[in-house]
RNA sequence: GGAGAGAUGGCUGAGUGGUCGAAAGCGGCACCCUGCUAAGGUGUUAUACGGAAUUAACCGUAUCGAGGGUUCGAAUCCCUCUCUCUCCGCCA
């Protein structure tokens, strides 16, 4: 959610901000450009209501004081009978309109950082570095790969379930389990990340905290007769772990790691990635994610994604390292890297990992504070967060990456004491 | 799923219609006292929103699980929901 003092004291450079993700975003008819109406109408009711509110108090508490000493209340009592009905009726306006301007602030995205290179798409993120040597020889396709060595199974997982679903076998399944671990262990042990374990089930107010929520109900899985929901990164229950807390500046930053099944409708995306496992309905992934002081947002986003990319360094897997554009920014963040890893099959990068700040716009969303002081006045804390991987898009670069001519897969090195020794994948 | 009990400030816990944002204790903070430590004394101690002020730190409103209702007035009464605990059933 986006700061109310400097959106009221601020419009025009917060304007600025929002502009350069689309004209859409402050069009006339915008939540940002609704929310300068409501908000005006909203504090004029609310100070009515209040004047109100405050005679009302005041008389009733002199009524209490009268009826104590046996005095006659009749007067009083009479007056405020029609303050009280005009206070109810006040009431309910000013609670229409407060919700009316909260959720217009909550469809507003985050102002994104001046670093981030304007572009309408991701054709004009920029790539900023590059690791590693991606072999250039014609390789299969994963499902190729994995269906010749009997691995994974397209046809089951479309039975079980339907499209976007792969049930993985022996070696592949083996290499999924190897891998979360393997990259929690890194992050755990070397990189210093507290490990947390969460529900995959969450509700509405945990899913509006991190920016689920409202605006892209489309994309979630809803539990029929409950107001829950499929959590589509761990993200979210990671994060909102500190929704409603209040935190001392000595706590940050906190740094947690976990893994969690991640679904996703991928309602916009029919017909992308239709084959193979790269787009699926259910995944397994690695998330880190940091409650930070704001002033370090940007500086602790360059050790996120540095975490991320030594995953892959670790696997020997050429990647290289995308600041998104301007319009290609999701919806909470300020500033965001993806990592894309080398697929040979497709003679292209593809994203394997997604490091963002969030500024303070989740930390206001989700009520996640600290003091500067111990006396000090709370303020909204920093977010980041990034994959440390996706598993499955992680098994299908080792799957590709990894091939040889004879139809075998190489195991990277660091990971086969994951994986139970295995060297290589043979059929 | 059935039966019962409960949800109050950082914590424990009092409060069943009026002066209650809320006793008391603990914890925290500041100061005092003590040669040091321990003990002791005094004061202070929530959040959000709106307004005023910036050498100031003030005023108003709301908040006692959430939402609604009764009433001039609700932590206190009524309704709905959520969560927690105990017992029974079921279950990995």
């Amino acid at each position: 959610m986006i700061d109310r003092q400097q959106f009221r004291r601020d419009f025009d450079s917060m304007y600025l901000g929002l502009q350069r993700r689309g004209g859409e975003v402050v069009a006339e008819d915008s939540p940002f450009m609704r929310a300068r109406n409501l908000d005006v109408s909203q504090r004029e009711l609310k100070a009515k209501v209040e004047a109100l509110q405050a005679e009302r108090n005041r008389v009733s508490k002199l009524i209490g004081q009268k009826k104590g000493q046996g005095e006659d209340a009749s007067a009083e009592l009479a007056r405020m009978g029609e303050v009280s009905a005009r206070v109810k009726e006040l009431e309910a306006e000013t609670r229409d309109a407060e919700a009316a301007f909260e959720q217009a602030l909550l469809e507003i995205p985050n102002p994104l950082h001046d670093s981030v290179p304007d572009g309408a798409d991701e054709n004009a993120n920029v790539e900023l570095r590059r690791w590693g040597t991606p072999r250039q020889d014609a390789v299969p396709p994963h499902w190729d790969i994995g269906a010749a060595l009997g691995i994974l199974d397209f046809e089951a997982g479309a039975k079980l379930a339907g499209s976007r679903f792969t049930v993985l076998k022996g070696a592949a399944a083996r290499l999924e389990r190897g891998l979360l671990q393997f990259m929690l262990d890194m992050h755990a042990d070397r990189h210093g990340y507290e490990e947390v374990w969460t529900p995959s089930i969450v509700n509405r107010k945990t899913m509006t905290g991190t920016g689920q929520l409202p605006k892209f109900a489309d994309d979630l899985y809803k539990l029929e007769g409950e107001d829950a929901f499929l959590i589509p990164t761990a993200e979210v229950t990671v994060t909102n772990l500190y929704q409603d807390a209040i935190l001392d500046a000595e706590q940050l930053p906190i740094r947690h790691c976990a893994y969690t099944a991640c679904f996703r409708r991928e309602a916009g995306s029919a017909g992308r990635d239709e084959r193979g496992m790269i787009r699926q309905h259910q995944f397994d992934k690695v998330e880190l994610v940091w409650i930070a002081h704001p002033d370090k947002a940007l500086e602790h986003l360059e050790a996120l994604t540095g975490h991320a990319e030594a995953i892959l360094q670790a696997l020997e897997l050429p990647y290289r390292v995308m600041a998104l554009c301007a319009g290609d920014i999701g919806f909470s963040s300020q500033k965001t890297y993806d990592l894309e890893v080398w697929l040979p099959s497709q003679h292209t990068y593809r994203e394997i990992s997604s490091c963002s700040s969030f500024g303070q716009f989740q930390g206001r969303r989700a009520g996640i504070r600290f003091r500067e002081e111990p006396k000090g006045k709370p303020e909204p804390a920093a977010t980041l967060n990034g994959s440390g991987l996706a598993i499955g898009r992680c098994l299908i670069a080792i799957l590709e990456n990894g091939w040889q001519p004879d139809g075998s897969v190489v195991v990277p090195e660091k990971l086969r004491p994951y994986v139970g020794g295995l060297e290589r994948i043979t059929v």
